[in-house]
DNA sequence: GCGATCAGCC
DNA sequence: TTTAATGCTGATCGCA
């Protein structure tokens, strides 16, 4: 409190900052009203472009690895003040910054040297303080919504503990796979499918194929499986992260992904559920405040849309510049078959393989996916190559390039070092392989929501918008918009995240509108 | 405390 | 020949 009026002063009046990993602390800053706008350099940023794939972006072993000198004191990077005046943190906190300022120019040179410059002052920079924003606004929850969801998901599982205890004879640990397996492969004798480090595995596709064998009990295991993952993930942990203020502050992790992603905790927001319909009553507990709706937009296929951009493919770029459905126009090229006899069957197929074309998938990987034999997976593989070729090619360069520099590059300069390419383990050689052919693309579709992000909080701020982002998906943004403001932040939304880049295809971007992030998404 | 297993999303 | 999807986070178990 002392000092509240120094500080304010020292952050608005200083025009350049540099910090290491400086969100934590624009938001303990935010929350006293102090807006630091003025960040130069983020060292621990800088660190992370030069090269993503580090456990730890700590300032110890950022400056360990940058000044081969380690600060000595132990300081707390929570982002909070400690004005507790005690010698030791004062002495840590010197010497701390003793220790950045050191770092700026050797990561800074280092950025250089990449080329990553740009990268940085245009997309990761402004990026931190956007990022401070959405997760000081947080998003509004349902609480009444959230815990009569997670009660009958509790009765659910309760119940089901009983009948499983009942079927097997015992009482045991339905949550334990080594509970399990003894039930399974000991007591009543089941043939075991593959193995785990520990032992024969329990996951869901083993337990499909065993389900014949003891339907009354997999069946029900198989629904506890889900029912608990949502009530106690989904039901306990978001109810244990709503903040006094009704709304959970996520935290988004802007050095974590290799990729260029950006990753969620506290809680992970990235993660809930959308595909059954069971799970997706979680979103309706995501709301709108009184007087405000959700503008729920993301782009479709965008990842597709990179590849069909990086490869050159005219095929790919043919269609998606046709506005046709990207799935079926695959389908009907990769099954040699016109476009609207296209069967439901060659769609789904077409869409599986799309999209483990990004994860670098081969034949064994799809046949799971599509519960088919490897050689009929194999069959679709080639033709999709075949009726793509530039695609094929890029994936192929992407390795060989790969391997040859030790590297990957996104178009905005983004990169990742890939020393798995050069492992004597075929299992890490073929893993590297896979993100040599996914980095680019997942990293592309990265840089250009992060763009779109950037734009679009500038653009609120600028006009004075009460319209704030209050969360992202990886290619989905959700923003909090007051009714009167919806007709013309809904438009400037969309324009700008369009806009986020110029490919040799369009970027077509869905939107919806609701009280809840359920409803939105329709 | 930590690795392993499982499962949610893009 | 091998293995068996990119990238994440979290709940839980069970051993240290």
């Amino acid at each position: 409190v002392l000092l509240h009026d120094e500080v304010k002063q020292a952050f608005t009046e200083h025009r350049s900052v540099v910090c290491h990993d400086a969100k934590p602390f624009m938001r303990s800053l935010m929350a006293d009203g102090i807006d630091l706008s003025f960040l130069t350099l983020d060292t621990a940023i800088a660190a992370y472009l030069i090269n993503p794939s580090k456990s730890s972006y700590s300032l110890a072993s950022v400056c360990g690895e940058f000044l081969g000198a380690e600060p000595t004191g132990s300081m707390e990077s929570d982002g909070t003040f400690d004005f507790g005046g005690t010698d030791i943190s004062a002495q840590s906190c010197a010497e701390a910054a003793v220790f950045v300022s050191r770092l700026a120019p050797v990561v800074l040179a280092g950025l250089a040297d990449i080329h990553n410059e740009s990268l940085y002052a245009d997309i990761e920079n402004p990026l931190v303080h956007v990022l401070a924003k959405m997760e000081s606004a947080g998003i509004a929850v349902d609480t009444a919504a959230l815990l009569s969801i997670k009660d009958r998901l509790t009765a659910e599982t309760q119940e089901l503990t009983q009948l499983l205890h009942s079927i097997a004879g015992k009482t045991f640990n339905v949550n334990s796979p080594t509970q399990l397996r003894e039930i399974l492969y000991t007591d009543r004798g089941l043939a075991p499918g593959k193995k785990t480090k520990t032992g024969f595995s329990t996951d869901a596709a083993t337990l499909e194929k065993l389900h014949d064998q003891w339907p009354e009990f997999i069946g029900p295991l198989l629904r506890y499986r889900e029912v608990e993952k949502l009530r106690s993930t989904y039901g306990e942990g978001l109810l244990h992260e709503i903040a006094p203020d009704g709304r959970i502050h996520a935290t988004f992790n802007q050095t974590v992904a290799r990729t260029g992603r950006l990753s969620s905790d506290q809680p992970n927001l990235h993660n809930i559920p959308v595909r059954s319909d069971e799970g997706k009553v979680f979103r309706t507990a995501f709301v709108a405040p009184k007087g405000c709706s959700l503008l729920v937009a993301d782009y479709n296929q965008i990842e597709l849309r990179c590849i069909a951009h990086l490869a050159n493919d005219p095929g790919l770029i043919s269609a998606f510049a046709a506005g046709e459905d990207i799935h079926n126009a695959t389908a009907a090229r990769v099954f040699g078959v016109a476009l609207g006899e296209v069967t439901a069957d060659q769609r789904s197929k077409a869409k599986m393989v799309s999209y483990g074309l990004a994860y670098g998938m081969e034949a064994y990987g799809l046949s799971q996916r599509l519960s088919i034999g490897v050689d009929e997976a194999s069959v679709i593989l080639k033709a999709y190559f075949e009726a793509f070729p530039n695609v094929k090619k890029y994936m192929d360069d992407a390795i060989v390039e790969a391997r040859r520099t030790g590297y990957t590059e996104t178009l905005f300069g983004r990169r990742r070092q890939i020393p798995e390419l050069l492992s004597d383990n075929f299992r890490v050689r073929q893993a590297g392989e896979r993100q040599a052919m996914n980095a680019a693309i997942q990293g592309l579709a990265a840089d250009i929501f992060k763009i779109a992000l950037v734009r679009i909080d500038k653009l609120l701020t600028e006009k004075d918008f009460l319209s704030r982002v209050v969360l992202q998906v990886h290619d989905e943004v959700i923003v909090e918009v007051p009714d009167s403001e919806k007709e013309v932040v809904g438009p400037l939304i969309l324009d700008t995240m369009r806009g986020a880049a110029d490919l040799s295809v369009p970027f077509e971007v869905n939107a919806a509108w609701g009280d809840t992030w359920a409803s939105a998404k329709g």
